[in-house]
Formats: structure tokens, C-alpha cells, sequence
RNA sequence: GUGAGCGUAGCUCAGUUGGUAGAGCCCCGGAUUGUGGUUCCGGUUGUCGUGGGUUCGAGUCCCAUCGUUCACCCCA
């Protein structure tokens, strides 16, 4: 029995927990400027929730998923991503009686090997646009997710954009797709033909360098979409050029479920590895039918905290403002709890202020001082007790000062 | 699930063809019995991931196992 933290997972020690703070400050303020509600779903659900909204066939299904039976025998499921709960959400409140602009954040689950950029419990922000088949609402939500990484201060980001059409066109495109690779068909791995009988628009993005080698003579599959999803595609492309969002169309940018129809977009960023893609989004005009709730357009995205967090240490571009803190430095019994009273008072007005227990010297309380980053420190020995004056010494500049005890307060407050 | 690399102090790492375990940082004490950051002096770091094997002798070689990292797969 290990006593270490479990394969894949994580401990966020209060450095990283102020900068995952940061991030989620950032966030909430972008979402709110879009009108987007936050909602939170629980961490595990029913398995039928994402059996029927991921899809069988599909490796999260078939191989990710922490499942186990609570001891009522029902068969409950650790979230592996936020769509579906989001939806089924939405269908038992009935909340899809007007359109809805949701956002989430929390942690998901998939058994994974870990690797950079991959864990088993990861944390995600999303966001979902239901109720909606504008181009408007697809472009929106893109340009929500730039202005999010901007506000970051993220650099270097590549947003790839693509449409699979809908669901009429499917057909047509996977056909395409088979009959170009079926001369091919002796050469390809187990893998892939296995892929070009279940899921042909999935080839589209392998990383197989002869499949790519093929891919440089397939002029993609545009001629197969209709009229209603090559308009769909332009107006999203021309609303992102409205605004001078920059972007790359990736022809071969795919979803492989078939609740998948439009526009896939992807931002991706080059310092992260071989799992590049910092947040992935696109249109599912089908995942709520899928679910039994009302015939429902949205499109979303989701982003994974971990991959921001790999790209903002790198950028150092983590602006963590820290709050002024008092240290309450006691020297000597009878200073010690008058100093507990301070302290209490202090915090009723709102001023942080902290005291170490069980040290003796003073410069060893100035030392941890230091070391808390505290702004000032009140010193409080046997002269300051007979005099009813305390000694303030601000941190930074080293100054200190006698101040009246009822003074303490407003000196304080001066500081923030 | 497949493949490759790596596990030595709290952290970053050195450790020669096998011969008693090392450095820097951090931490603690002193110079300074009521003054932190800089400096100087001194001090504590350890089942060398775990289990087995080879050997007079293993941190070093072999096997297994666990962990970790990277990549495939898949995805945020």
C-alpha cells in the first residue's frame, strides 16, 4: 500500500493554488463580460450520462473511465469531461426552453498513462452555448476563449479552425475519405484500418507520417459539405475577421463523434509538448437529442488548467498581487495575549495579521516575517506595554515607528 | 495498452573499470541576550525507490517490481 499521492494525480501547494486562483479570477471576469452563468455538476454521475453522451465507441468510453459500483449497486462514473453533465443538467431543469450560455470549472477523471500535459485528475474550464445554431454563437464563443488566453497575457497561440458540415454531409465525407485510402489499404497499420472502417474522419488528424504523406494529395473534403454549412463556415470565418482574431483553417481539424456538425476550432500553443492543444471546442447540434432532451444546437469549448498552467509558469507571466499581512511580534508572557486580543481586533477590521507561536527571539520572528512576505510588523515587548505605544516597522523600507495603541488600526489601514 | 529514458538529503544534482555517502540551495545555531534581507563561522540532513541475485565486497552489474518522465494511442 502506497501512501504517496495516487499515479497521475497532483498536489496543488499554495503556490500553484494562487496561481490557479489567478487564472479563475481572469476567467470568471471574461465570461461575465459575455454574459456566460457558471454552473457546476457533480463530480460523478450516472455511467448512462456518458455512455449515451460520449459514445460507446470511443476510447474514453471504452478505456478511461474510473467506473465502480456504490453500494446501493448503481453504476456511477468519475466525470471524464463536462459536456454531457452540462446537458443532462439542462434537460432535467428544463432549462432549455431559451438559449443558455454556461461556463464550468472543476476537476475530471480519465485513466491515462500520464505524460506531459496529461493526467489522470485534470482540471478543465468550459463553456457551453446551448439553444443556438447562429454562426454568431460559434464565433462568439471562439473569440470569448481569445480574449480569455489574451487577458492571460498568453502569447504565441495558434487557433486552427475547421468545419465537418452537418449531418447530411457525413456520409459523403467519410465516403471520400475510404475511397481515397483504399489503394492504400495493404500499407496502412492495424490501427488505421481499423479506424477507416469505424471512424474514417478520424484519420484526417493522425500523426501517422504516412498517412500525412498520403493527406498532401487529398484536396480535402469542402466539395462535400452543402450549401448551409459552407454559409455556417464563411460567417463564423468573416465574424473573426471582423474582430481580427487570427487563425489558421486546418482542413483536417476533426471530431470523430457524431453528435459533432460545423465548426472545430483548437488553440494550441508550441511550448507544450506532443499534447499541444491548450483548448478544444466545436458545434454538437446532436448531443442533446442524444441525451433525450429537446432537439437543441450549441457549440463550447473546454480548456485544461494543467496545460495553461505549464504555459504561464514558462511565460512568467503570473502577476500575483499579494494582500498586505501584519506579523504581531509578543516578547514575553504578559505581551502575549494582549497581542491575541490585537490580533482579533485587527481582523474584525479587516486586516490580515498572523503571530509565530513558540518562537522566543525577536529576530527570529522578523526572519519568518521575512520569509511570509509580511508588509509590516508590530512589535510588542515590556517598554511598549508601559508606554501603551507600539513599535511599527514597515518590512520593505525598514523604518519603525512608536504609534499609540487606538492608532493601530488606522495605521494599518493606511497600509493597504 | 505499446516503446524509450530516469529513480542518491526537503529541493537541484555529482558519485571514476564495484572498495565505508558528497556539493550547492533550504533549514537550524552563533557573530547580534529587542531588529529580517547582505556577509562570516558552525551544525543536522539519507532504508542510494522496493525486493531478490552475482560478488570477499553493490549507489555502481543482473532480474523483477513500483514510481516517474517523454512519446505512441487518445485528448484539454
Amino acid at each position: 500500500m502506497s501512501l504517496k499521492v495516487s499515479r497521475g494525480t497532483q498536489d496543488f501547494l499554495p503556490r500553484s493554488c494562487k496561481k490557479l486562483d489567478f487564472i479563475l479570477r481572469k476567467a470568471r471576469a471574461v465570461f461575465e463580460h459575455y454574459a456566460f452563468q457558471e454552473i457546476s455538476t457533480p463530480i460523478f454521475e450516472n455511467t448512462a450520462v456518458f455512455m449515451q453522451g460520449i459514445g460507446e465507441d470511443t476510447d474514453i468510453i471504452q478505456k478511461e473511465m474510473y467506473t465502480f459500483q456504490d453500494k446501493g449497486q448503481r453504476s456511477l462514473t468519475l466525470r471524464p469531461e463536462g459536456t454531457a453533465a452540462v446537458v443532462r443538467a439542462c434537460i432535467e431543469h428544463r432549462l432549455l426552453t431559451s438559449s443558455q450560455k454556461l461556463f464550468y470549472v472543476g476537476p475530471f477523471f480519465r485513466y491515462e498513462r500520464p505524460q506531459a500535459g496529461r493526467y489522470r485528475q485534470f482540471h478543465q474550464i468550459g463553456a457551453e452555448y446551448l439553444g443556438e445554431s447562429s454562426p454568431y454563437a460559434d464565433a462568439e464563443l471562439i473569440i470569448l476563449a481569445y480574449r480569455l488566453f489574451s487577458s492571460l497575457g498568453l502569447k504565441d497561440l495558434h487557433i486552427s479552425i475547421n468545419t465537418i458540415g452537418d449531418s447530411s454531409s457525413r456520409p459523403a465525407i467519410c465516403a471520400l475519405i475510404r475511397d481515397f485510402f483504399t489503394p492504400y489499404h495493404s500499407q496502412l497499420s492495424a490501427h488505421v484500418q481499423q479506424l477507416l472502417r469505424q471512424n474514417p474522419l478520424r484519420i484526417l488528424d493522425s500523426k501517422d507520417p504516412f498517412i500525412q504523406t498520403c493527406l498532401e494529395r487529398f484536396s480535402g473534403f469542402q466539395s462535400c459539405l452543402n450549401k448551409e454549412s459552407l454559409t455556417h463556415y464563411q460567417c463564423v470565418l468573416s465574424l473573426l475577421d471582423l474582430e481580427k482574431i487570427p487563425y489558421k483553417e486546418t482542413p483536417f481539424l476533426v471530431r470523430g463523434l457524431d453528435y459533432y456538425t460545423h465548426t472545430t476550432f483548437e488553440i494550441c500553443s508550441e511550448q507544450l509538448g506532443a499534447q499541444s492543444a491548450i483548448c478544444g471546442g466545436g458545434r454538437y447540434d446532436h448531443l442533446v437529442e442524444k441525451l433525450k432532451g429537446p432537439a437543441t444546437p450549441a457549440v463550447g469549448f473546454a480548456f485544461g488548467l494543467e496545460r495553461l498552467l505549464t504555459i504561464l509558469d514558462q511565460e512568467n507571466s503570473f502577476k500575483i498581487d499579494t494582500k498586505p499581512l501584519v506579523v504581531f511580534i509578543p516578547l514575553g508572557i504578559e505581551a502575549e495575549q494582549s497581542c491575541f486580543s490585537y490580533m482579533e481586533q485587527c481582523r474584525k477590521a479587516g486586516i490580515a495579521c498572523h503571530r509565530f507561536l513558540g518562537l522566543t527571539k525577536l529576530s527570529q520572528h522578523l526572519k519568518h516575517a521575512h520569509n511570509l512576505n509580511a508588509t509590516a510588523c508590530v512589535i510588542i515587548g515590556e517598554n511598549e506595554l508601559q508606554t501603551q505605544q507600539f513599535l511599527f516597522k514597515h518590512m520593505d523600507s525598514g523604518e519603525q515607528s512608536h504609534i499609540p495603541i487606538d492608532q493601530l488600526i488606522s495605521t494599518m489601514e493606511a497600509m493597504k
